[in-house]
DNA sequence: GAGTTTGAAACT
DNA sequence: CAGTTTCAAACTC
């Protein structure tokens, strides 16, 4: 779909983006990644989804970095469909996830800083698109669902379409675009903007208010799950001065309302502060209703793209320096939940290459790498590469038990920044020292995806090389790690671990990787919160983070993720071998009962030495092991085939046997059973199966006449003369001796399936009489407690 | 829980 | 590539 005409196309900036080189493939070529295409043609038509959510996309063309508040600078589009990109640079565009039509912004030739937004496209995919640029192309003859108008007394009135045909209309107030000088110079009495967007229907909305206002707006959001993206931003000290952005977005996970028009319509709220400099007071940009998109101009050294995600969704996070217009940069749009459940967070953050331009805010530390992703959707692998100059500094807090997950990143500000002053509000440069953690002078990017109330608990974890992982303890702990100390590492790009990072090493001026194996990162059934920081000089440190839900040794994701793993025992290996499961499997020890444990990030040099020595030795040792087999046969078998000898590959020694799947033509077994026909393999399973069944009755009994106990016991409760205090026995009525002899027989008749000895039915059936005995004794106090009055 | 068996990984 | 050793999980008692 052609959200603009080739024409308006032909105008884009080269920095701006597209999504072609994002489209999820297998393996890409390392080549790839040292040298990504300069242009980018056409953005592939993607299929569109049927349910693909709204995407507003606040993208500003402006390539002129001034430090002017008002100009915006981050790219923000958030949906209901959980589609949400920041780039903070004007310079991208935004990219939207496979399933989505990929958007181009037109980049009209901006001659003034004032954010004004020339166009909003509403493609028939519900993709919002404003264009902060000075003049407005013939959008609207491009695009049959968008509109374009400008009453007036207004910056702008901008309509499209929504998922329901019905027309949105975006408003931008009257002082759109007044605030951009007065908050550049620091006015503290610079005013919120507002915009708001209506339909004839009342459906989609977007209202860009003040921070009271997001308040207001967002108490719809009450009984909506809702998902908050707060992003604080540092522009580069060199430069911008201690100006600060903070984006708040909150945006409700529900966008049934977009297709419902009795339904209250999703609400997204947001909120924008801007700090230019001590006397500026924050500015504060609130947008609710349904789709929320922010623009704010910060350091323009960042590029972000959010998406707090409905399946499918992803999250494109990219450090936009700013850069020369030859220096092209792509926002990779990441899928969070692919086919496979896949998360992954990437930040891109490097070094500028190109030759800063002083004078203009464009001469920031950094230039963009090119951030290579590969996506195996539909596979186990997912690759992400990211260029980096410096090791990144990182934090994560997780909370895996409760389904909420916090990535912080971190890059603080260094003296070595090669950041130039160049932006008019650049009053207060001040250069600091890396620190692990430096919330209040990086970018903080927070994806809310799950609810807050999930969080209990956040507990630091000391990590060495300046990241930081802070996890509470109920999930195995799979988390990033730091590219630091890393040796060169240049592996065969294809046969990386399943969701590996390739970050550049310390020190290594660009382009040595770091190996960070997906599954690292806590795999978390639902998108997750997370916190993105970053400094805007990105001179020794870059955030890495990727999350991503991998199906391991074949299994789905669900069965992956539903079955904890089992912790190693590792006594001699110190895990930095395949030996370890943990290791092999891409993931830190966490709870194992292994000795010299050196799979953790207190060892991270030696783990990614280890983790290279691996690959050298087999390229795709972390690859999984059970993938699809060849055409005709069975779609899982293992990879390179079992070697039993003794087994018969009729136990889990054999690692076809163990993934539950036959034997192929590529094991070197002897004596193999594990085929189709073979008796021995049909009693096996028949016997594993019977044993199943025989635990699921026996639990569904036992809860079955637990139950009937409790309720026998509830029932009897009134009986208990408030002044006796009768004794536990007295409890025990009719129908509590039949549920437990019920209970007896049972298990008796456990046991006889069970071919077991007599003395051993005994047994069970008298420890099962002992268990009816404690909850008949337990009821009965309970009972006298519950009820003082009867009792 | 200790000891044995097994086969993948690592090494030569 | 083949043979051997190392290793940790699976298994048995």
């Amino acid at each position: 779909m052609d959200v603009v005409s080739p024409e308006l196309n032909s105008l884009l900036p080269d920095e701006i983006m597209d999504t072609e080189a994002i489209a999820m493939e297998e393996e890409l070529p390392a080549e790839h990644l040292a040298a990504p295409p300069q242009s980018e043609p056409e953005p592939p038509q993607v299929p569109m989804e049927t349910e693909v959510p709204e995407i507003v996309s606040l993208c500003p063309a402006s390539t002129s970095m001034q430090m002017t508040s008002t100009s915006t600078d981050a790219q923000c589009s958030t949906s209901l469909g959980t589609q949400l990109l920041l780039a903070p640079s004007g310079l991208i565009s935004s990219t939207t996830s496979t399933t989505t039509t990929s958007v181009k912004t037109t980049s009209p030739a901006v001659t003034q800083n004032l954010p004004k937004i020339s166009s909003v496209t509403v493609p028939a995919n519900h993709q919002l698109i404003i264009n902060k640029v000075s003049s407005a192309p013939a959008v609207d003859g491009k695009c049959p669902g968008a509109a374009v108008l400008k009453p007036e007394g207004q910056k702008l009135l901008v309509a499209g379409l929504s998922k329901t045909g019905q027309p949105i209309m975006l408003a931008l107030p009257h002082t759109w675009n007044k605030p951009a000088t007065t908050q550049g110079t620091g006015d503290a009495k610079a005013q919120p903007t507002q915009i708001k967007m209506v339909t004839t229907v009342g459906k989609p909305m977007i209202a860009v208010s003040s921070a009271s206002q997001l308040m207001g707006s967002s108490t719809t959001l009450q009984a909506q799950q809702l998902k908050a993206l707060q992003i604080s931003k540092k522009p580069p000290v060199s430069t911008a001065g201690p100006m600060i952005t903070k984006l708040i977005i909150t945006k409700a996970l529900n966008n049934k309302g977009l297709s419902s028009p009795a339904s209250v319509a999703p609400v997204v709220t947001g909120r924008v502060v801007t700090q230019s400099s001590p006397v500026t007071p924050p500015r504060t940009i609130t947008i609710g209703e349904t789709i929320s998109t922010v623009s704010q101009n910060t350091s323009g050294n960042s590029k972000v793209a959010i998406s707090p995600l409905k399946s499918p969704s992803k999250l494109t996070v990219v450090s936009v320096a700013s850069q020369s217009p030859n220096s092209p940069q792509k926002s990779v749009t990441l899928p969070l939940n692919v086919a496979l459940g896949q998360q992954i967070l990437t930040v891109q953050q490097s070094a500028t290459t190109s030759p800063a331009k002083a004078g203009t805010s464009q001469s920031t530390a950094q230039t963009v790498k090119p951030v290579q992703t590969v996506g195996g959707v539909g596979t186990s692998q997912f690759k992400t590469i990211i260029p980096l100059t410096t090791p990144p500094n990182v934090q994560q807090i997780q909370v895996p038990g409760s389904r909420f997950h916090y990535v912080r990143l971190v890059t603080a500000t260094t003296g070595s920044s090669t950041a130039q002053s160049s932006g008019s509000t650049n009053t207060n440069t001040s250069i600091q020292p890396a620190k692990p953690v430096m919330m209040n002078a990086a970018v903080r990017m927070s994806v809310p995806i799950v609810s807050a109330q999930t969080v209990k608990q956040v507990v630091p974890k000391p990590l060495t090389s300046g990241a930081q992982v802070v996890t509470t303890s109920q999930t195995p702990q799979r988390l990033i790690m730091p590219a630091t100390h890393l040796p060169q590492i240049q592996p065969n790009l294809t046969n990386l671990p399943p969701g590996t990072v390739l970050a550049p090493a310390h020190g290594s001026g660009n382009m040595g990787y770091a190996v960070l194996p997906a599954p690292y990162v806590t795999q978390i059934p639902q998108p997750t919160f997370v916190t993105l920081t970053s400094s805007s000089t990105f001179s020794t440190a870059t955030p890495i983070q990727t999350q991503a839900r991998l199906s391991l040794n074949g299994l789905s994701t669900s069965e992956a993720t539903s079955r904890p793993r089992k912790p190693c025992n590792c006594t001699r290996s110190q895990c930095l071998k395949l030996y370890c499961d943990c290791f092999a499997n891409g993931e830190f020890c966490n709870n194992c009962n292994c000795v010299n444990c050196f799979n953790n990030l207190d060892h991270e040099s030696e783990r990614l030495k280890a983790i290279k020595a691996c690959l050298d030795r087999n390229p795709v040792a972390f690859k999984p092991k059970i993938g699809k087999g060849k055409e005709g046969e069975s779609d899982r078998r293992h990879s390179k085939g079992c070697n039993c000898k003794k087994s018969g590959c009729l136990k889990n020694y054999c690692e076809c046997y163990e993934a539950k799947i036959m034997c192929s033509s590529i094991c070197k077994c002897m004596g193999c059973k594990n085929f189709e026909e073979s008796p021995e393999r049909k009693t096996l399973m028949h016997l594993a199966d019977a044993a199943e069944v025989r635990v699921q009755q026996q639990t569904a009994a036992k809860t079955k006449l637990s139950s009937q106990i409790s309720d026998l016991l509830t029932r009897t409760t009134p009986a208990i003369t408030s002044g006796g205090g009768k004794l536990p026995y007295t409890f025990v009525t009719k129908e509590v001796a039949e549920a437990t002899c019920d209970c007896l027989l049972e298990q008796a008749e456990q046991a006889e399936l069970a071919n077991q000895p007599q003395a051993v039915a005994e047994r069970l059936i008298l420890e099962e009489f002992g268990r009816c005995l404690r909850r008949i004794i337990s009821f009965a106090g309970k009972a006298k407690t519950d009820c003082p009055i009867n009792c």
